[in-house]
DNA sequence: TATGTTATTGTAACTTTTTACAATAACATA
DNA sequence: TATGTTATTGTAAAAAGTTACAATAACATA
């Protein structure tokens, strides 16, 4: 239940503050595993911390993103699922089951150099979200 | 106004019919030039077909997305916008201004296969959004 | 430890998106 | 053209997400 302290420096740092309620929402993306929906971390967060509301944690899920703590991934139907952050990476995401493939940031590297000499653009470096179907989704179809 | 007629052989040919409704949101997207939200499009064919609904409208999108005459892209903020679908392409959108620059899907080739490779996943053929900063967003923070 | 500043939260209201289901209308067939 | 099937729609309600702003509380400073 103390794990949140841990972040505490990386916000006073940039001159923010840690709250009971940014404690409990990192510490649920801490021990989840997989990425969770506003709503998921709501009612997780919300069962340790009564009172806590939902504008708060729309609010901390986007402050947390943006300050590098949490990391956002796109569904298909287009909302975002949250998960702490770890090494920088991707998603392969199957549409059918909705199972996670991670992929390296070195695998795409090549191409943000592309991307940033063709187009202008800089600091080409959230995450990306690629759809596809999984393996065991292909079977499911080709094998009846 | 009769746009939307050329696109019925492609939804009698897979047993879907053409409505006003869906001819209305066809029009709409035809006729706009980049990305329209869900709520754009219906005011917009709601002003050409009066008593078109909202859920109608959310429902076409999708609809008329997963049979290929519309293309989705992401926000950064997690939803979805809305292009009438032409050459297959991706888009590069500026997280402060949101324009939008477009990647031929050719410039992607590579990276599909190599993530067929590696994933097992098959079909990663959709839109993928990729954010960054633009030049003109660029010049406005380091010229001061 | 006490105090002041201001980042952060909860409240309330609103907008956007989704769902279930009965009513409707597109269109294949006769 | 008339008819039946069923894809599609609108309705109503709920769920998810956003906004503005006053109240609160984190924490730097004394």
């Amino acid at each position: 239940m103390t794990c949140g302290k841990s972040y505490i420096p990386q916000l006073h740092a940039r001159g923010f503050r840690m709250t009971p309620q940014r404690m409990a929402i990192l510490h649920v993306l801490h021990h989840a595993d997989g990425h969770l929906s506003p709503i998921e971390v709501f009612e997780r967060a919300n069962y340790d911390l009564p009172g806590l509301t939902e504008p708060t944690v729309y609010r901390t899920l986007e402050f947390l993103t943006e300050n590098g703590l949490v990391c956002s991934a796109h569904t298909a139907s287009g909302h975002l699922t949250y998960e702490i952050a770890r090494e920088e990476h991707h998603h392969l995401i199957c549409r059918k089951c909705g199972a996670e493939f991670n992929i390296e940031h070195a695998a795409l590297e090549n191409i943000y150099d592309e991307l940033e000499a063709s187009s202008g653009y800089r600091f080409i470096d959230s995450h990306v979200t690629f759809f596809g179907v999984c393996p065991e989704c292909q079977k499911l179809h080709s094998g009846g």
